[in-house]
DNA sequence: AAGGTGGACAACCGCCTAAAG
DNA sequence: TCTTTAGGCGGTTGTCCACCT
C-alpha cells in the first residue's frame, strides 16, 4: 500500500505541474507506455511520487481529454448517471468519452449540485394518494411457461433528467433456476452495465416481482419514453405500487 | 489600486481492493 | 492462507484568477 503522503521527505516536488515535467512525463510514457508508475518518476527524470505521475497523465495529459466547457447533454447525462450510481465518478466518467472523473466530480462539487438542488424535484402524489398506496398502472400478464419476456409497464420517473424505472414483472425463477440474469441479457443486452445489474437487483420476493432500473444509451428511445412516461418513481409489488421522489424513498415506503 | 471573496479546477491524501509473492 | 505491493477511487485541500467593493 502507498500510504506515505508524496513528499516524505525525499525532495520531491509538490504542487503544480511545470511544463518541463509535463514534457519528462509524456515523452517517457510515450515511449514506456501506461504502468508501473513507481518507477515512473526515476525512469522519467521526474521529481514526483509516481502516484503524482499517475495523477497528471490520467487527469490532464493523456490523449483524447476532452477539455472545454461541459456541454448540456453531458450534463444531463451526468444528472441522470449520478442519480443512477451515485458518486461513483469513475463509473460516470466512463460513461462519458474523453472527460476524467476527477473533472466530473469538479464539475458536479462546484456547479451541477448546486443546480440539481435548487431545481424543483418535489414530485405530486398520484390523485393525492399517500405514498405506498395502490395506484396500479395497467400492464399485461405474464407468461409462466417459457422464458419470460419483460412486462414492460410504463417507465416511470421524477423529471427529464431522471432515467426511467422500469417495474419487471417476471418470475424470479423457473423449475428452482434463477432466469433473473437471462431475462435481463434477452431484454437489454450489454446496454445494462454490470454495476447496475449487480445494485439493481434488489427486489425478489416470490410473487413474480422484480424490479429493475434501466438506462437507456438511446438517447432518441429515451425521450421518446419520457414523453409518454409518468411523473412519479415507483414499483409493483403485490398489486401495490409503491412510490417515492428517489430509491431511498421507494425502499422507505415499499 | 488594493484587498476580499468565491468559483473552478488541479493536486494531494488516505483508504480500499486485486494481484502477486 | 497471509503479507506485500501497485493501482484505483473518492473526499478534501490548495491555488489561481476573475470579479466585486
Amino acid at each position: 500500500m502507498e500510504k506515505k503522503p508524496c513528499n516524505n521527505g525525499d525532495g520531491l516536488n509538490k504542487g503544480a505541474w511545470t511544463a518541463l515535467e509535463d514534457k519528462l512525463l509524456v515523452s517517457y510514457i510515450t515511449a514506456a507506455g501506461e504502468g508501473k508508475w513507481r518507477s515512473v518518476p526515476k525512469q522519467a527524470g521526474i521529481k514526483r511520487c509516481g502516484k503524482s505521475c499517475r495523477l497528471r497523465w490520467l487527469n490532464y495529459l493523456r490523449p483524447n481529454i476532452k477539455r472545454g466547457n461541459i456541454s448540456e447533454e453531458e450534463e444531463d447525462l451526468i444528472i441522470r448517471l449520478h442519480k443512477l450510481l451515485g458518486n461513483r465518478w469513475a463509473l460516470i466518467a466512463g460513461r462519458l468519452p474523453g472527460r476524467t472523473d476527477n473533472e466530473i466530480k469538479n464539475y458536479w462539487n462546484t456547479t451541477l449540485s448546486k443546480k440539481v438542488r435548487t431545481q424543483n424535484f418535489a414530485i405530486n402524489k398520484p390523485n393525492n394518494k399517500p405514498w405506498g398506496h395502490n395506484s396500479k398502472p395497467q400492464q399485461n400478464a405474464t407468461s409462466s411457461t417459457s422464458i419470460p419476456t419483460l412486462i414492460q409497464t410504463k417507465p416511470l420517473r421524477c423529471t427529464k433528467a431522471s432515467h426511467p424505472y422500469f417495474p419487471l414483472q417476471i418470475p424470479s425463477s423457473i423449475d428452482g433456476v434463477d432466469q433473473t440474469q437471462q431475462i435481463i441479457q434477452q431484454n437489454f443486452g450489454d446496454e445494462i452495465m454490470e454495476e447496475e445489474k449487480k445494485e439493481s437487483a434488489m427486489v425478489n420476493n416470490n410473487d413474480l416481482l422484480f424490479f429493475y432500473d434501466a438506462m437507456w444509451t438511446d438517447e432518441l428511445e429515451f425521450e421518446n419514453w419520457s414523453k409518454g412516461g409518468d411523473d412519479y418513481d415507483g414499483i409493483l409489488c403485490n398489486d401495490d405500487w409503491f412510490y417515492g421522489s428517489s430509491d431511498t424513498d421507494i425502499w422507505q415506503n415499499f
